[in-house]
Formats: structure tokens, sequence, C-alpha cells
DNA sequence: AATTCGGGGTA
DNA sequence: TACCCAGAATT
């Protein structure tokens, strides 16, 4: 399989100094409380690119209204979004809810326990399968993250670029080899808690750590260099008049976004990429986009958003119209007090003060 | 292999 | 700012 790099490293005390400081030091998390595979599943699922202290609370809404599979298949759609309001990533919940249902019209409800099943899942990919069987089923399988990368990165002195898709193979490799069949459960947790809290990004508290002596990185004072990872490449910036469009009976205009894409399904207030629109066909454009007719007010504010991948720059306008409806099917006019019901992104939250 | 998907915390 | 986070789906 792999090369000669375990040639020289002691898998049985390793395991045992790892699992011996997880027994004493693993940290009491919701999702840690039982076994059961749904809670480990919706945790994992928020756990993707999210920190735990983010996730702790939305995760401990989520089972007081979800507490089974049988809850979530039968939810309304946007009721789950509006759980996972504010979580980002927001194709998660909606893969999560589809993959549940098909759990319960497939399974018997009973979430799969091999990887052919369970990774066939929507949302369920290499690593949350690894981490489902490995945490709730107790299977030896490796659950590679950002954190085992670096963790094994820094052990073995692994100088591959963790930022290539193929890099992650060759960790699921040594983790196969080195991963506890006594305890596979403890031991990726283990390596996730080690990531975070001491074999950390930037300055690793090494004198800590309770597998120093089997780090190659630290004997040769590398740590800090490890994992190599090639930068990503900067947001595009992108400009438009978000539009706080209110008619005489105090209600505002919000709109449903489409069903794939970015922020699928949540709500937002009318948004003009003003630069391909011109600020002088303001008004044409929102007329022939949304048939309303409206009159332009006094700027409110202005705020800037990161993703991941692009920036929006918002200027938040005013506007006025005489109309209470339209034949556009994404649209619906609401008063301030309803708005509340409905999923908004963070961007769009921060605008409702001006409201 | 590269890009698209959120949002917040940290140094 | 830049980087990172218990990644997956799409192109």
């Amino acid at each position: 399989m792999t090369n000669n790099i375990l040639q020289h490293f002691n898998i049985d005390q390793f395991q045992a100094d790892l699992l011996h400081w997880y027994n004493v030091s693993k940290r009491d998390l919701p999702w840690r409380r039982e076994r059961d595979p749904y809670k480990i599943w919706v945790s994992e699922i928020m756990l993707q690119q999210t920190k735990v202290d983010t996730v702790i609370p939305y995760f401990n809404r989520f089972m007081e209204k979800y507490p089974t599979v049988y809850e979530l298949a039968k939810a309304d759609q946007q009721e789950v979004l509006k759980a996972w309001e504010g979580l980002g990533y927001y194709s998660r919940a909606r893969n999560l809810q589809n993959a549940v249902r098909e759990v319960v019209s497939e399974y018997g409800g009973v979430v799969p326990s091999n990887r052919k099943e369970l990774g066939g899942l929507k949302g369920v990919g290499p690593y949350t399968t690894g981490a489902i069987l490995s945490i709730a089923y107790n299977q030896p399988e490796p659950a590679v993250d950002g954190n085992v990368m670096r963790v094994f990165s820094r052990l073995l002195k692994i100088e591959a670029d963790i930022a290539m898709p193929r890099t992650k193979k060759l960790f699921e490799d040594y983790v196969r080899q080195v991963i506890s069949t006594e305890d596979p459960s403890s031991f990726n947790q283990a390596i996730m808690d080690l990531g975070a809290t001491i074999c950390t990004p930037k300055s690793p508290t090494c004198s800590f750590c309770p597998v120093q002596e089997h780090c190659l990185a630290f004997s040769e004072g590398i740590q800090e260099e490890l994992p190599i990872k090639t930068k990503a490449k900067k947001q595009k910036p992108i400009a438009y008049v978000a539009l706080l469009i209110k008619n005489d009976q105090d209600e505002y205009v919000i709109e449903k976004r489409g069903e794939n894409g970015l922020l699928a399904n949540l709500w937002q207030f009318p948004m003009v990429p003003i630069e391909e629109i011109g600020m002088e066909h303001l008004e044409t454009w929102v007329y022939s986009e949304y048939g309303i007719r409206i009159q332009l007010g006094e700027q409110k504010g202005k705020l800037k958003h990161v993703f991941s991948h692009i920036i929006w720059q918002l200027e938040i306008f005013e506007a006025y119209t005489l109309q209470a409806e339209t034949d556009d099917e994404r649209v619906i006019f609401i008063d301030k007090e309803a708005i509340g019901k409905y999923p908004f992104p963070v961007s769009h939250q921060k605008m409702m003060k001006y409201l």
C-alpha cells in the first residue's frame, strides 16, 4: 500500500498514548452523550467546515425539534432551513433531509452501517461515512478531515499538499494502518480533539501533546511548517443595490431564491446587480424583473458580506410601491412581524434593522 | 482537478 | 487581511 514511513512508528504505543489522553481529556459534547447514529450523523453534517462552538446551539435546537429520523423526514423544508438559518452551507440541510427521507423509505428508519449504502446518501461523502461508521458503529474506518491531515502530516512528516484532492487518499491509507481496531470510535474522535485543541493550525502546543514523542515534525522542530497547503484564490466582489420596498400597508417585498446555487430556497430582499443595470435603469429593471413599480427612496446604509468564493457589496435603499401584489411567484408582500418565519441569509438579516 | 457552496473565529 | 474550520457536489 504505502511506503515505509511507518517503519519506525510505534503504532501500539501511539494508540495507547492517544486513547489514554482521550479518555481523560475528551470534550463533553452534546453528540457524545449517546451513540445514536442519527445524532452522530446530524452532528457530522453540521460540523462540516464549521467549528464545534458554532454547532452546539444549532445541534441542541435541532434535536429538540427533530429527535429522530421520522420527525425530520416529515418536516417542511422551509422549517428545516429556518432551523439551519445562520449556519451556512444550506445544501447540507436540504441534502440531510432528503437522505433522512431515504433512510425512512428504503432502510426502515435505520441509518445504514456499511460504506456502500451510507455513502450513497445525499450529502454523505467519504469523511462523513467514515465518521458515522467509526463513531456510531465502531468500525475501523478512516474519517479524514482537515484535523486528521494536519495531525498526521506532522506526526509522519508528510509533505504532500493537503489542498490536492488525491492527498486525502494518502492519509486514509495511513489511518487504516494506524487506527485502533479495539476502539476506532475513540481513536478517530481523539485525533479530532487533538487537532482542535493541541495540534492547532498555528502555534500548536506541543508541550501538552500526549503523542509528542511519536511526532516526527516535532523531533525536527518543523511542526509550524506543516501541513503544506497551497493558497486559495481571492474572492471576487459583486455590487448590488438591495431594496427595502414598502407599500402603503406597511408591507415589505421579499423574494424566494432559486432552488439551486447560492443560498438556495432562502428568502431575501430584492437585489439589483447594479454594475450591469446602472442606477438610472434601476426602477425599470425592477418592474421588468418583478412586475413591481417602485419609487427609489434614500440610501439607508451599506454592508459587505464575505462568502467563500465571492464578496457581496450591498448598498441598501428604501423604495416605495403602491402595489400589494404581483404575478411573480417568487415574491410576496409581508408585514414586518411575519418576516421572521422565513429563512434568511445572515447578510439580509443584517438589513432588517433598517425596516 | 478545479470550482461552488456560509459564516464566524483567530492572529 | 489571511487563514481555518469534524467537506460534498458539481463541473
